[in-house]
DNA sequence: TAGGAAGCTATACGCTCGTATCGTAGGCTC
DNA sequence: GAGCCTACGATACGAGCGTATAGCTTCCTA
């Protein structure tokens, strides 16, 4: 990926970036995978994003399957240096950083393959910065940080109808501001009083128990209870 | 809507269900959106799990996107009636509504038109249990609602990666019974010490005042901060 | 300095999609 | 029972898709 440029028909002038055509494409489809999601974004739009023709990305990632699958490792190798440079230097707003978000978000709608085992590696990280600032006696941490991280992409996959119905969008500097704050509020104070937790953590048992039972008698199935709200 | 059986190539027999071929064709697009998208999922295929030609789905909803609207129309009007009857008669373990969860988070990750006033909707609802159930002086109680529906509904959309890091189907008993508790221990103690979230309060201010300041002159923007782990 | 390798475009093939059209069968109205 | 409306299937068409291939240009190497 390093800087090479050679032959081609334009004659080697800078061509809008200094990128690579390679990269170009490779950074078009990650603009265009995180859009659009896999089937909505064609090889030719890509292609068109990245100047350059069609061709060239089969010449490139010999498939369009090729190109997500170099996207995916991109971003599992990027994406993780991004973060951390994101976290531990505060670098919070950075466009890239936004991006990968994005790309990571429609992924797992999609249930690609290397979005699974980026969702494994953000639940470990979860469930160690849950455990260092957020320490519970679960019986689940793991199923706890798996919840919250499905919860956080969920609400940038969600991000045009959220833009919608709080009248700002939610990637501009006012939204992203409030939904922070939206989040802030969220997480500092419980949705559950000790009461009604208590209620329904008695009522799971029961419900376990029962299932417990019915897994030794093949008995009637049931599912989950007591979500607020939604 | 009604009950009605005329004419047509299969003479007047009971063809598999007792529903009319339009509401067969329906219930399949409510389905095969909802599992594959409104680009995934084909006139074709529709027709096929409805057992009837690809024609007579054009014949009775003019199009694709027609027959989207129908299915947009129908969850809207029969959702709001099973949910309710959800909530209030305790009737949680309805496939129907789950398969109305489903086509509603699809939906919104797709910008469907009635994606957006259903969304609307569950905000307002969500509002209302808010104020009733963990009352907070919260300026934005709006906001505080529609992250909340944002991230339930992220945690349905994600259900494929999720099961997957927990091991176990998210929408089979064992699995939603996991996932019901974690929620709850989401739900019912707070992530941020109230030291934490005072830090961050702060920090969101005077954010703020930057923004509001730059606001005034035209300056350069800035990007949320402070969310754990995601 | 000849020749192969690499970057790149242009063009075309085959497939599947949504949709349009036509033909037929049964029920209703007068 | 003639005429018409509605339900429905079979077939076809054009567009857009991913992909294959051939050919041109430039650089690298011996």
């Amino acid at each position: 990926m390093a800087r090479d440029r050679r032959g081609g028909s334009p004659p080697p002038t800078a061509v809008s970036t200094d990128l690579t055509r390679r990269a170009r494409i490779r950074d078009a489809g990650l603009r265009l995978f995180s859009e659009r999601g896999t089937e909505g974004a064609t090889v030719r739009d890509i292609a068109r994003a990245a100047s350059v023709s069609p061709g060239l990305v089969r010449h490139h990632f010999g498939s369009k399957e090729g190109l997500r699958a170099a996207c995916d490792a991109f971003v599992l190798e990027r994406g993780t240096e991004i973060k951390e440079r994101a976290l531990f230097q505060g670098e919070l707003d950075q466009p890239e950083l936004l991006l990968m978000h994005r790309y990571l978000a429609r992924s797992m709608v999609e249930g690609s393959g290397a979005a699974a085992s980026m969702f494994d590696r953000l639940v470990q990280a979860t469930q160690l910065w849950l455990e260092r600032h957020a320490p519970s006696e679960t019986p689940d941490p793991r199923g706890r940080a798996a919840l919250l991280i499905a919860m956080e992409l969920g609400a940038l996959v969600m991000r045009e109808v959220l833009s919608r119905a709080l009248g700002s969008d939610t990637l501009s500097p006012e939204g992203s501001l409030r939904v922070a704050r939206a989040k802030l509020e969220l997480y500092s104070q419980p949705l559950l009083s000790a009461d009604a937790a208590a209620r329904a953590r008695a009522a799971m048992d029961a419900l376990g128990e029962r299932l417990d039972a019915a897994a030794a008698g093949e008995g009637r199935p049931a599912t989950g209870a007591g979500d607020p709200g939604g």
